[in-house]
This record gives C-alpha cells, structure tokens and sequence, in this order.
DNA sequence: CGCACTAGACTTTTT
DNA sequence: GTCTAGTGCG
C-alpha cells in the first residue's frame, strides 16, 4: 500500500520531509495524527529504520494508544514495545532503567499522583505545625518545578516553602517516590548529570516526534531539545489556536524558541479542514482574528455546505437545558445517534442542570471529570494491596493499606513497627514477623501479613484477577467499603473493572509469571487514565471545552456562553483573554455538521440567581455568521451590545458605522490579491475586510475597494 | 475512634 | 445552593 496515497501535498511534505528540524503547524481537523502515524510508517518502511530509534510523545496516554494502533494497522508490525508514549511515561521508561544512577532511588520507586503528593505536604504541614493551606504551598512546590522563573515575593512565605520544599524533597527520596513533575525533572536531571547517559539516548532516537506541541512547558522542550540534540531530527505538530493549557505551564512561546534555536528549520501550515463545514470554519476563523497577536493561519474548508451556527439565549439556564435537550431529541428522530452529540462548557459546575435534564429524559449520557478511573480510592487502595504484594519493601503502600480496611492499628503499633523496621533494617511489612505486643491491633497486625503472605504464595496459581478476589475477600476489604451503602455498588463495579484490567493484562503478557505481569503493570500504573472508551460509544457527551479538545462531534453545543462564566473572572490580562478566545475556537471547531451557542439571562449562582451577560465572544462574531434563534431575537437582538459589567475589564472594539462598500464582501468570499495571491475573507467591517492568504502571507486587513483585490 | 457539624469553595487540570 | 474536607466533641 502506498502511505503517501491518500495525503494532500502539504501532509505529504510533513509526511516526507523526514530530516532536521521540521514544524508543522497543523489547524483544528487537518489530519494531524494521520501526518504524525504516516510518518512513522514512512521512516521505518521507506527509510529502513528500526521502530526503536524513533521516539514519539504525546500529551495523553489515549493519544498515544490511537497513534500505535494507527501505526500498526498501517505496517502490520507490533507496536507495543515502541518509544511512543507520553511525556510522562517516556521519562517513567527511561528513569526506570536509568534511576539508580541518582541514589537514593532505585528502579522500584513509586509514582505518585496529586492527592498522594498533596497528602504529603499536608502531613509535612503537620508535622512542622504550620498553619498554611496545603494546596497553596502544594502548588507552589509544582510551580517551583515547572517555571523557570518563579520567585515569592512573601518572605514569610518563602520560608514556609523552602521549609516545605526540602521536607518534601527528602520524603520522596527516602520513601522512594516520584510525583508527576519529578518524572520530567529527574530524566532531565538524569541527563544533565550522565552525559553518557543522555549520549545513549542521543544515539538512539533518531527521529523525534512531539505532538501538540504548543501545550509543552519549558521543562518538556528542553528535553525534547537534548535529546535531539545529536540527530537533530525534532518534527513537532502543534496549533497555536489550540493552546489553552498555559495554567499549567504550557508555552506558547515554544513555538517561537524553536524557530529561533533551530535556524533551518522547516515550516509547513496544514491549513485545509476536513471536519467542520464551511459555515462552522468562518465563524472559527472569525472568532481567532480577534487575537491580534497569533495571525499566522486560517482554516480552509474542504468539506461540504452546513446549516449556520445558532444562537440561543435563554430565559433562564433552565429554559436552556430544554433547549438544548430538545435539540437532541430532534436530532435522534432525523436518525443521529447520541453519541453525535456533545455539551461543552467551560465550567464543570455547569453540567448539573444538564444532567438532570438528560436523566428526565431517559437520555444516555457520559460525563469525563472528576476522578480517573486511577486515582478512585478503592482502585488505588486495591494498586496499594498488588503492590505490597510484589514488593514487600514498598513502605508506602503498606502504609496506605494497613487501616484500611479498619484494623485498629494506631499511632502507637505503626511507631513501635517503625522503629523495629530501622534497628532491624526491614520493610515495615517484614517488621511485624517481630512485632510483640498484644491486643485487637496486635492480632490483626499479625493476621493482615498472613493474608498477605499466603496470597503471595499461591500468587503463581492463580489468574491475575482471582488474586485480586482473594485480596477484596480475604483482607476484609469488601466488608468494610459494604458499610456505605451509598457508595458499595459504584466501588463494587470500579472493583469489577480494575479485575477486568488485570485480566487484558494476563492475555497481553503471555509467557512470564504472574509476578513479572503485576510488576510490569504496576509500575506506571498512577500514569493511567481512562482505559476505556467503549462506556461513551452510545452517549451523550458532556465536556469542558479543554477535555474536548481533540474530539469531533456532529452537533456540538457550547453552553452557558455568559460573561464571568466563559470568559470567566478571572481573566485578568490580555494574554487571559486570549487564551479565553482559544478555547472558544477549540469550541467551535469541534463540531463537523451543527453548532449551538447558547445562554441563559437568569442563571443560579452561589445560592442566587444572577443576571447573565451573554459572552463577549457572541458579540465578537459577525451576525451574519450565525442565525439568533432566541425568542424575540428578530424584534431585539441581544447580542453586539456594549459591556457595562464592573468587572469587565476588557472593552471590545466599537463597530465602527458601516458604509457600504462600492464592492460588497461576505464572510467565506474567495478573493484574489495580486500580490499576496489567493485569499479568503474572514471578516468585514465597513470597507475594511479581513482576508486570510495562504502561506507565507497570512492574514491582512485591507481596504475592500482596493483596485489589487478580485472576487474570484 | 467515629460521627456530626461548619467553614469554604464555586475555572480549566492531557500527566 | 450544595459538596467536601476538616475539626471537635461524645
């Protein structure tokens, strides 16, 4: 089969240009991961290298899996040893085999998420009897990690956290842990510490990918940048339209300090879309413009006509959810499937009222957010049992598990067990073999580490999710999670579902123990998400624009489009407010056929009901893009007014009074400039139009009537 | 140690 | 308004 076949030319380019330094700048649905997966298959297919040289990152472990799937359609290989993961379980991989050369760790340290870190801080807080908010300080220990110009000012403050920072420093080494910002950093302290380490390394990939490239932070470039270092081979996919995770250090700028340390660079802008219709584009297009800072490309649209976008504002957010509930009903009679459609917010507080709706209407739906299937305590709790397990030495897993279920086990045991454990030089669990006091604590210590032990023993006989049964049964687990009878069934079924991970993990790992198997997949297991998909095949989708990113839906709702919800309050500078305008874009360019945009003018918040502004982005689109569907909207047209909230901080521009051009331009038009060549308009106001060219042009705002430009 | 009450949050969070 | 985490008392 010919990869190249069914690529348009600027993937192919993408695709082929396989040597130096390549960006792509890949708009919303121009086939990016086809781009990514066909040029893996190109490199080791066409250019007869070995899958192992090539190292591919992405952000999501669901992205990650799509490309090996893809790649291993396309090449009929195995793609389950390949380097393409995640950032995160790259530097897992690496650190795992390479950690020891950073003692204290060793190769079994354990990775632990946010709630374990917070824990830790919060127990550091304690233990220091100082009286700040965990979170705070939590969050300043991340930031000090991941912004290389990060500093407090409070040197009351300061204190705290240096305090804190080293405390927690040290805890994770003794203890053998690694958060998720440790994972980044150590690799990279790894390489900076062991060049021959990080020559190997060089030596190895010879072609790196990066995936969404603008949602990486200064940390992941440089190591990107290190280890590419040798080959130079770095190709990054990226959209700057898409970066809406600055929060958490993503660098827009990245974009440009690649440009800059790698001089010969090679630019190539997939522009053409093939999801969204035409009606949808223009308004993405339209909303974009108005970030005057990030003009470099336009999407072109390749697809079919659509209906235009609608626009709804509600009496109330009640009124809303009918709207949009009935809009769904309509769509499943024309035939449309449930999964066809999604509700994006900005805000995860609004789903509620959707939900409720959806329940009243016997509507399927599946809502992301909140935990991952991973951190749920009674999977972490069941992870904490596996990994004991394992490793008897794992102290902090025994810590996690030894009261729960209840045991009576108090302060008192675990001191006298800790201080066993150091004079003996033991693992806690090891410590209570000696353990000599007596009492219910006692006898349970005692009957915890049997359990333990005759399940380790018979480990070899059983299949991976019956040890799991005995571990629910026999530690008395499943009893004690029976005395909330709210929560039993939920904890039952997320029980089930990890037994059924167990048991894909059995058929995966043929031919090696059952030790060998838990070990391999506990080791990375708190880098896991979602492992399943298929809940969502019939559904419904309720989404916060950030979560949505990525996904395609026929009929896309963007709700709740109210001043101090989307945007929200706390946007505070332009660059906030632009970022702001991207996620509405990331909004907009998730819907392939419909679009809804809708508000309420009455919505409850914070115990009252507030008058709602509908957002500044309805005003900011052109109302010709767009049909307003609201009661009255023919009469009284509620958007395009002036921003008169207090807390607004931000003006739009006043339209200024539109004179009709002597040529009349619409949104969509085709143009022709006889410098700049082919172009699309993608705003107009007056006899000024926004046009967007194709590359190295860009976007340029001329006069409508200039004898340069034809519609064509 | 466990339950009941209260204070605080109420933006996004790929790992 | 409503959920959660944390504390304080029985």
């Amino acid at each position: 089969m010919d990869l190249l076949a069914n690529l348009n030319p600027a993937q192919r380019l993408a695709v082929t240009s396989t040597e130096g330094p390549v960006m792509v700048m890949a708009g919303a649905g121009s086939g990016k991961t086809k781009v990514l997966t066909t040029r893996i298959s190109y490199i080791i297919k066409e250019l007869g290298i070995i899958p192992s040289k090539i190292l591919a990152v992405t952000f999501t472990n669901k992205a990650a899996k799509e490309m090996k799937d893809r790649i291993s359609s396309m090449l009929d290989i195995n793609t389950s040893f390949m380097w393409v993961s995640t950032f995160h379980s790259f530097c897992a991989r690496v650190l795992r085999m390479e950690i020891e050369a950073m003692p204290p760790y060793t190769k079994r340290f354990v990775i632990i998420d946010e709630e374990d870190s917070l824990k830790l801080v919060k127990d550091i807080l304690k233990e220091c009897e100082l009286e700040y908010k965990p979170k705070e300080i939590k969050h300043l220990i991340s930031k000090n990690k991941n912004f290389k110009n990060f500093s407090i000012k409070d040197p009351r403050l300061l204190d705290v956290f240096l305090l804190v920072n080293k405390k927690y420093e040290d805890r994770c080494k003794e203890e053998n842990l690694l958060d998720f910002d440790d994972l980044i950093i150590k690799t990279i302290e790894l390489f900076e510490k062991n060049p021959k380490i990080l020559e190997y390394y060089q030596n190895q990939f010879e072609y790196i990918l990066v995936d969404e490239f603008q949602d990486t932070n200064a940390l992941q470039y440089d190591l990107m940048a290190m280890l590419a270092k040798k080959h130079k081979n770095l190709f990054v996919v990226g959209d700057d339209f898409q970066s809406i995770y600055s929060f958490r250090g993503a660098k827009i700028e990245n974009i440009n300090k690649f440009q800059e340390d790698y001089k010969d660079y090679k630019l190539i802008l997939l522009e053409e879309n093939y999801r969204s219709t035409t009606q949808i584009l223009n308004l993405a297009n339209n909303i974009i413009i108005k970030n005057p800072n990030q003009i470099k490309k336009v999407m072109f649209s390749n697809k079919k006509e659509g209906p235009l976008p609608k626009y709804y504002r509600a009496m109330s957010s009640y009124d809303e959810t009918v709207f949009v509930i009935n809009k769904i009903l309509e769509g499943i009679r024309k035939g449309k499937d449930y999964k066809d459609f999604a509700i994006m917010y900005r805000a995860n507080s609004i789903s509620r009222s959707f939900e409720d709706q959806l329940v009243k209407n016997k509507i399927p739906y599946t809502i992301y957010g909140g935990l991952s299937f991973f951190a749920r305590a009674e999977i972490k709790d069941m992870t904490a049992y596996l990994r004991l397990l394992v490793h008897k030495d794992d102290d902090y897993s025994f810590k996690r598990v030894i009261n729960m279920p209840k045991r009576k086990i108090g302060a008192k045991i675990l001191d006298s067990l800790n201080m066993i454990a150091s004079e003996k030089g033991l693992p806690l669990y090891d410590a209570i073999e000696y353990y000599t006091g007596s009492g219910i604590g006692a006898s349970n210590l005692k009957e915890f580490k049997k359990v333990l032990d005759d399940i380790r023993e018979k480990m070899e006989d059983l299949p991976l999710p019956l040890i799991l049964k005995e571990l629910v049964d026999k530690t008395g687990y499943e009893e004690e999670i029976k005395k909330d009878e709210d929560t039993y069934l939920d904890r039952m079924d997320n029980i089930k579902e990890f037994s059924s991970v167990l048991k894909e993990t059995e058929e995966e790992y043929e031919g090696i123990t059952h030790f060998e198997m838990l070990e391999n997949l506990l080791f990375d297991l708190s880098l896991r998400s979602e492992h399943d998909d298929s809940k969502s095949d019939e559904s419904v989708r309720l989404t916060t624009f950030h979560q949505a990113k990525g996904l395609e839906f026929d009929t896309v709702f963007m709700v709740a489009m109210e001043e101090s919800i989307f945007p929200g309050l706390n946007v505070e500078s332009n660059q906030d407010m632009e970022e702001e305008r991207r996620i509405c874009y990331v909004g907009i360019t998730r819907a392939k056929n419909e679009l809804y945009l809708t508000n309420a003018e009455n919505r409850m918040r914070f115990g009252t009901t507030e008058y709602m502004v509908p957002s500044r982005f309805i005003g900011e689109m052109d109302k010709e893009l767009y049909q307003n569907v609201s009661r009255g909207a023919k009469t009284k047209s509620p958007v395009n007014q002036g921003y008169s909230i207090a807390k607004a901080k931000f003006t739009v521009k006043k339209e200024e009074p539109k004179e009709a051009p002597s040529v009349s331009y619409s949104i969509g038009d085709k143009i022709n400039h006889k410098a700049f060549g082919d172009g699309l308009v993608v705003a107009v106001s007056g006899t000024t139009i926004t046009v967007a060219f194709k590359a190295p042009f860009g976007v340029k705002q001329l006069n409508g009537n200039h004898p340069s430009i034809r519609k064509i």
